[in-house]
RNA sequence: CGAGGUAUAGCGCAGUCCGGUUAGCGCACCUGCUUUGGGAGCAGGGGGUCGCAGGUUCGAAUCCUGCUACCUCGACCA
């Protein structure tokens, strides 16, 4: 086995997998399209996790859970939604195996076959909104705010780890207003909870707008989103917030009575962002040694390498750390000792790197003797030497500029690769080498799907601050009704 | 689901064209000793129904047929 990764230059795909196969986030399991997510990337996923968690429940969100399987039945309720989804629900028809003449195989049950077959959730609006029927009355149960953290299945043709698989985790929230006002600013709200999250704590600078009607969630009156560049200049949509309208209150007759006695369907939202958030970090950080994290997501913030020759220097080096990470620990800096005997201290460097470790600090007999430590920097590949005394505030401070650096990286990789263009030909060119076009479209369908098929490329978002005032399409050359941004993506 | 490709140890591969000892190499793994500030060295060791099922042959990883899985590219997608 190579001792590196692919380089990001050499293969883009490659890059990606062998980074995750060498951090051990993730391994593929043995039915096509699912995945392990191991220890250490589970561990980046639970901090995800708890960010959006905690800022949910600040904006009045309860968890709860809804069941896995959703009776066939009611998928078809709402139009558009079943034609989203229909091409990619796994379908539970039997529920009983046995085993064969000879007892050697399984084989399902034919008497075991179900009257209503049932399908595995690709989403949960359907049972959701099939329970608040019942629990939504009148104007004072709403406004109903509920989230669930939970796994859907979607049977894709292709996959990719962490970015489209079978099976994902995910959080969807669900909630149902009185007024349209009210659930607009719930959609705008919870988008802003996500492009807060991305920014302030996976450090990658995201668009905000709404998706053009072709790339809208299939059930939705408006779809908004985050959209992030990765380090190959494709677009990745990695949040979205949707305006439901009265869609699903009509499909389930879900109505509430308001203060004058009067029957009217409520208003909705979902909202939704998964473990694909992960494949965004990898993507957008990552470099040729691997994983570069951030440190407000980084299971592993500081991890310590003592260099020593004997058990005694091992000790010795133990007593001289100790206040140093009691300090860390108190401050609630995650540090992890990486002690491991039979590894030599360059084998831990590298490994350690692969796995995106901000911080590493290496104590030795040299560092004891100078009373200092020495730490290297995982985003610039900085190493210096720093007193122990005030090491303990450099670190916490040496966090704080990495995560801060890791997003102006990001962010400038995005604006240097972002081109406003004024010829068709000129968007092609562009298309082809890679990066996010902003341009004018006359809001036709016809004209998106055209440069699709053309180019691959697709508008990823119309944002909030677009300016299409005396813009011309860059396709039909009609007067522009949107600002978009255009780019491939994944 | 359409086109192409691949399948040999945990991973990466050679061997297949042209059938013939006991199927080999690198990494990883185990044991011991020496090492340790950028992927340590030496010595010894374990691990394979050669994707599955048939067929041809004295003899099949190797030839033939069927199946299955995976990969790449298209159509579809958070």
């Amino acid at each position: 086995m190579a001792k590196g990764v692919t380089p990001k230059s050499t293969d883009y795909n490659k890059w990606y997998t062998d980074v995750i196969s060498k951090s051990q986030m993730a391994d593929y399991g043995p039915v096509k399209g699912t995945m392990v997510i191991r220890p250490y990337g589970y561990g980046i996923w639970e901090n995800v996790r708890d960010a959006f968690d905690s800022r949910f429940k600040a904006t009045g969100h309860t968890n709860a859970y809804f069941p896995l399987f959703i009776p066939k039945s009611f998928l078809s309720k709402e139009a558009e939604h079943v034609e989203g989804f229909a091409k990619e629900c796994a379908v539970v028809t039997h529920t009983r195996l046995k085993a064969t003449e000879d007892g050697k195989a399984v084989v399902v049950d034919p008497a075991s076959k179900l009257e209503e077959e049932i399908i595995v959730r690709p989403t949960s609006e359907t049972i959701i909104w099939s329970m608040y029927k019942k629990w939504i009355n009148s104007y004072r149960d709403l406004p109903l705010l509920i989230n669930q953290w939970a796994n859907v299945v979607r049977w894709e043709m292709r996959t990719r780890l962490f970015i489209r698989t079978s099976e994902f985790l995910w959080q969807e929230g669900h909630t149902a207003h009185s007024t349209k006002k009210e659930a607009i600013e719930e959609t705008l709200k919870m988008l802003e909870v996500y492009r807060e999250v991305a920014e302030d704590v996976l450090a990658i600078p995201v668009l905000t707008g709404l998706k053009s009607e072709s790339e809208k969630f299939a059930g939705a009156v408006d779809t908004y989103c985050i959209e992030a560049m990765m380090g190959d200049k494709k677009a990745l949509q990695a949040g979205t917030s949707h305006y439901l309208g009265q869609n699903f209150a009509k499909a389930f007759d879900v109505k509430y009575q308001d203060e004058n006695n009067k029957e009217e369907y409520v208003y909705a939202t979902s909202w939704g962002v998964s473990t694909r958030l992960i494949g965004a970090i990898i993507m957008a950080h990552g470099d040729d040694k691997g994983l570069r994290l951030p440190p407000a997501i980084a299971p592993i913030q500081v991890v310590v390498i003592p260099i020593t020759r004997s058990d005694e220097d091992g000790e010795m080096v133990k007593s001289y750390l100790d206040p140093l990470i009691k300090s860390l620990k108190q401050n609630g800096i995650r540090v992890h000792i990486d002690d491991r005997k039979k590894m030599s201290p360059g084998f831990k460097f590298n490994e350690w790197e692969m796995k995106g470790v901000p911080i590493r600090l290496e104590v030795g007999p040299r560092d004891m003797k100078q009373h200092s430590v020495f730490l290297a920097r995982r985003d610039t590949s900085e190493k210096f030497g720093v007193e122990i005394a005030g090491a303990s505030s450099k670190i916490i401070d040496l966090l704080d500029e990495i995560q801060n650096n890791l997003f102006d990286q990001a962010l400038a990789f995005r604006e240097d690769n972002t081109f406003s263009v004024s010829s068709y030909d000129e968007f092609k060119s562009i298309v082809e080498k890679g990066g996010f076009i902003r341009c004018g479209w006359d809001g036709d369908a016809k004209t998106e799907e055209a440069v699709k098929a053309e180019t691959k490329a697709t508008i990823r978002v119309i944002p909030f601050d677009e300016k299409p005032e005396g813009l011309a399409c860059i396709y039909s050359g009609k007067p522009a009704k949107h600002e978009v941004i255009f780019s491939k993506a994944y």
